[in-house]
DNA sequence: CCGTATCCAGTTTGATACTG
DNA sequence: CAGTATCAAACTGGATACGG
């Protein structure tokens, strides 16, 4: 890429990126996207990417402090859209123990691609910023 | 990959997908993912994928109806992240363009890549989500 | 241990009106 | 056309307390 976009006002045709049958369908995209933008779901996903966890330990290892509300929270969204198993023993005291699921584990991937381009970047972002702050304040 | 995730409770090591320094560290994906979770950054990085757009064009493009002001919210967060060029030609009336700089241009392989499984996996998140609220009623 | 219930604070989004 | 300003509504996240 990166050839042309000289054009000016030819909406032209570099790549479609995503296309719908119609426009104004939003192709489920938002339905990743909710659960990629929100607060913990990430950490969630990336933590249980390694293995088998329990309630406490998920809860100690996701960086931030997650409360346990915000954790369970996180976990039934993840559960309700099928990226997560939840499997309960009926023990006392009782035990919770959480994994991906196939679906979820396809989700890791594309994480771990978002990871890298967002480390990747890093440096150009925060760049970004600071000129554009700069560039506001005189 | 999709090789063995059979093992249980061994925290073994599938693959770490997000290794930083420091576990409590962010790595920056937030930085990232805070633009991928807002209302509509993805919308305006993927008309802005096909060619430069002026301000009103955008806005009819993008599907939901975004109002006048989120987009120029949406639209500044993006130039001050350095994925957004903005170009005002002081004419009368004024005309502004838009497009992607080679940092946002390279974001949206990821953006497609997240479109793809979205639509992709859209039928099998559907089928989760029936069937965990099926369980619930009960 | 693994939650749920309540309530509150902060942030994000939207409606509307006005301007160079 | 391309904004800005203001205000209200909605949503999200967090603190706390309690329960099986």
């Amino acid at each position: 890429m990166s050839a042309g976009h000289t054009a000016v006002t030819t909406p032209a045709a570099t790549d479609p990126v995503i296309s719908c049958a119609t426009p104004q369908d939003e192709c489920g995209v938002r339905d990743v996207l909710d659960r990629l933008g929100d607060k913990w779901s990430v950490y969630v996903v990336v933590e249980l990417a390694s293995g088998v966890l329990r309630f406490k330990e998920l809860q100690r290892r996701i960086p931030g402090d997650i409360s346990q509300r915000m954790l369970t929270v996180t976990v039934r969204r993840l559960e309700r859209d099928g990226l997560v198993k939840r499997t309960v023993y009926p023990t006392i005291p009782p035990q919770v123990e959480y994994e991906l699921t196939g679906l979820g584990h396809s989700l890791t991937h594309l994480i771990k691609a978002l990871a890298d381009w967002s480390i990747g970047h890093r440096p150009a972002i925060a760049a970004a910023r600071a000129s554009y702050d700069a560039a506001q304040r005189q």
